[in-house]
DNA sequence: ATATAACATTGATATAGAACAACTTTTTAT
DNA sequence: ATAAAAAGTTGTTCTATATCAATGTTATAT
């Protein structure tokens, strides 16, 4: 991780809601100068067990949210690309993250001060009420998570982060930008499995496979799979 | 369930954040008349896929919070004894109630108009903060218990699950209020292995139990079983 | 250009835990 | 008091999936 550069909100890629709440109420002071990191592909950018110091903003780039398990073993919750913030989950309750984020490839974050930020959203609750929002949204996606994982099987979980990921990726073709082990890590089966279920949908031609290329060529049957378990 | 009676917060068996809010802020104004009801044991006090229309408040008994899974077959992820909100990780997010509880003892909840709580903390952010602590707690113990669903073994589930109880009631010594089989819906076990690992716990001289009357022998044993898996 | 490491693939084996079945005990209702 | 339903128990069978092992392929670094 390399911070780059002190960045105004002026000169930044992406809006976030903080820098919308910061002009509205503070004018001329929002000009505050925000630490811009730059993350490399693999890279933490928050790390499960530590304190948590700063708002963090996904200003580009593709990041995966996952919790460590036992015997170095993870469970991917979900992706994240911008516009999101990482660490929601932890920002009110815990002074450290009860989960891990990591790049997958070449992120933008923007660091805010966790002051600043507590400081904000006392003087305006749209803030909050936004934060909250993104937050429930999390949690609500965490539950359906641990549904699938338990009571669904392999075949129907791959399905299902199939389609999670074009959704991702607004596309029925699209580049895995993770390995076959982060893809089973997402389902959580192992990555001999994940291996020998993707080439099966490939040859029921569901599915496309070239390396890291997928296509989906039949999304319908996808979902009853996804579905059935 | 039955609604019992319009309470005064004045006349209630608990004070909540949300009465102390009301104290501060508004003075005699705060002596609203708050709906409460009462559940039996069993009884859904709020349910999956149905719209949030109350922020509820645990005041008395025990309940449990679960998620409706597939072949209704469900996950308890927690136990809520009050003080307690209710349906907390909906309550920001979406219209519907993306998880359910249920009365596993006669039950006494306090209902207040989501229209007056969300009035009260535009006004008031430490009501606003206190809830979100709330929430996060939560979902730290959420991303806890996936990874003991997945990565633990049903013994050390089921030992984790005694130890949580043991806390929950807060002496070695306890009466579950949940049946054999709802114990199993703690640590996604079937009732059948559930009934086998208390059993075999028994004669391990781990714990005692005679019907839903439970000791726990060895603590450090379990917490050791817990551990491992 | 070559070595080394990371990633991917395929087949064989082992096992944890669900599902089934049959039966007993306890609770609830009439 | 009796029937019916719910809860608890125990043994057996079956299968989904991890794990192991061996090998091929693609990147990365020197």
């Amino acid at each position: 991780m390399r911070f780059t550069k002190n960045t105004k909100c002026d000169d930044c890629l992406l809006k976030c809601d903080i820098h919308e709440v910061l002009c509205k109420t503070q004018g001329e002071r929002a000009k505050v100068n925000h630490l811009h990191a730059h993350f490399k592909k693999h890279d933490i950018i928050c790390k499960q067990g530590t304190e948590v110091t700063h708002a963090m903003f996904l200003v580009k780039g593709f990041a995966k949210m996952f919790i460590e398990g036992l015997n170095n073993k993870n469970i991917t919750l979900y992706l994240l690309k911008p516009p999101a913030y990482i660490g929601l989950l932890s920002f009110f309750d815990s002074p450290k993250y009860s989960y891990s984020v990591a790049a997958i490839e070449d992120c933008q974050v923007c660091f805010i001060e966790l002051d600043l930020v507590k400081k904000m959203y006392v003087d305006n609750h749209d803030l909050l009420l936004c934060l909250n929002q993104a937050f429930g949204k999390s949690v609500t996606s965490i539950l359906s998570k641990i549904i699938s994982l338990n009571q669904k099987q392999i075949r129907g979980r791959i399905a299902e982060n199939l389609i999670y990921l074009s959704k991702m990726y607004d596309s029925q073709e699209f580049h895995l930008k993770l390995s076959r082990k982060e893809i089973g890590e997402m389902a959580a089966i192992s990555e001999e499995n994940t291996v020998r279920l993707l080439s099966e949908f490939a040859k029921e031609s569901i599915i496309k496979i070239n390396g890291r290329d997928v296509e989906i060529l039949d999304m319908p049957l996808l979902k009853k799979i996804s579905e059935v378990g």
